[in-house]
DNA sequence: TCCGCTATTGACAATTCTGTATATAGGAGC
DNA sequence: GCTCCTATATACAGAATTGTCAATAGCGGA
């Protein structure tokens, strides 16, 4: 990403912008939004520090507009996958909800958000609604164990989703720590028996 | 916290360093390790900034010494109320290990702890061992519902440490979001569900 | 090919922040 | 009460960082 000096690359105002915002999650990913300096994305993007506040007005706009950006592609990503496990069959359960826990720190991105979140960057999007979420997980519930308590259901999904925060924090330290596996294989190991354990744990109602 | 200028107050060494860092904790609690400013450590401590530098040799010497006041506080207090637990009657035994999940954040420390993490400062520490949590939760379990697989006790209890980072780093925001009560009450709450949830789903041998 | 728009740049200004140098004052010990 | 030690303060230096400004150079359209 380095450039000779003096020479000029023109792009257009959204190639640039997403050049710059991709240099920043990498800087954000690394130091966090308050170790954020526009000079290193300038840096890493390319191009000289001005041109990055002529694009964004200033480090405070280009955070906002980062931070947009992640909230929305993580978002996607997370209803995507849910939308693409329904209706799976019941064999494809486990393998399904994986890709669903998966999905959340994909690029990284879950550990730039834990650190949106730690710096209450994130506060100005409003908190997602998780309703749909929790009835999606009711329906698998349903279907797969018979009626139960949605407020178990609830407590649940939320279990999950602390863990999946958890887990973009920590990175493979914890795993690590807890000898289950080095590197990210152990991770992704780690999400597929927690996938498998939801599932199996889903108790029924109290017979 | 404020001093009048040109006003003189004498500590010892210890008051001072102690002050100190009381300050910086609370500067990190709120704008992270990379946020932290000397100056604004020394304005809460009620000092002029030199001094801060005084006693630590550098702002990268005070966050040193910080991580390592943080890391060994919410350790000890960890550790503490798990000794505290043991040889409990079962019918106490979801109170105790509810105790147990509410010391990580204690004094917002889990969330400081989740910012050093990020931030690689808690690199420096060795990953603690959790092989005596480990073997603690599996003595737990064992005297409970007697002998199942420690492999299944040490992902429960990765799990449930991944979801108490994940608790500490979204603060009240995930709870209120799953609508699960509002304010740290429903985070004391939820852990309390959690608690009795582990106890209830640790399953036997399958037969 | 020429023209206009603007993405891009280098130079500069202003502020902030860390760290240093030096002076001072609060206590402890004699 | 006197003296020494050092915790603390003020003033300053140097570096880094954000933001401004005027000039320039690609590129699309006439």
């Amino acid at each position: 990403m380095s450039r000779t000096a003096g020479a000029r690359t023109r792009r257009t105002v959204e190639e640039a912008r997403e050049a710059i915002l991709d240099a920043a999650e990498e800087v954000v990913h690394e130091v966090g939004p308050a170790g954020l300096r526009i000079t290193a994305v300038a840096e890493r993007a390319g191009m000289a520090h001005p041109n990055v506040l002529h694009h964004f007005g200033s480090r405070e706009g280009l955070l906002q507009a980062l931070t947009s950006r992640v909230v929305q592609s993580a978002t996607n990503r997370v209803v995507r996958s849910i939308s693409d496990s329904r209706n799976v069959a019941p064999e494809e359960r486990v393998a399904a909800l994986t890709r669903v826990l998966d999905a959340m720190d994909e690029g990284d991105q879950g550990r730039i958000l834990a650190w949106l979140v730690l710096s209450g960057r994130a506060d100005d999007f409003d908190q997602p609604d998780m309703e749909p979420l929790v009835r999606v997980a009711h329906e698998w519930r349903t279907a797969a164990i018979g009626p139960g308590d949605i407020e178990d259901t609830r407590r649940m999904v939320l279990l999950t989703t602390m863990a999946l925060v958890g887990d973009a924090v920590s990175g493979v330290g914890l795993v690590e720590a807890f000898r289950l596996g080095g590197g990210e294989q152990g991770r992704r190991a780690f999400r597929a028996w927690l996938a498998e354990f939801l599932i199996r744990q889903m108790p029924g109602p109290p017979d």
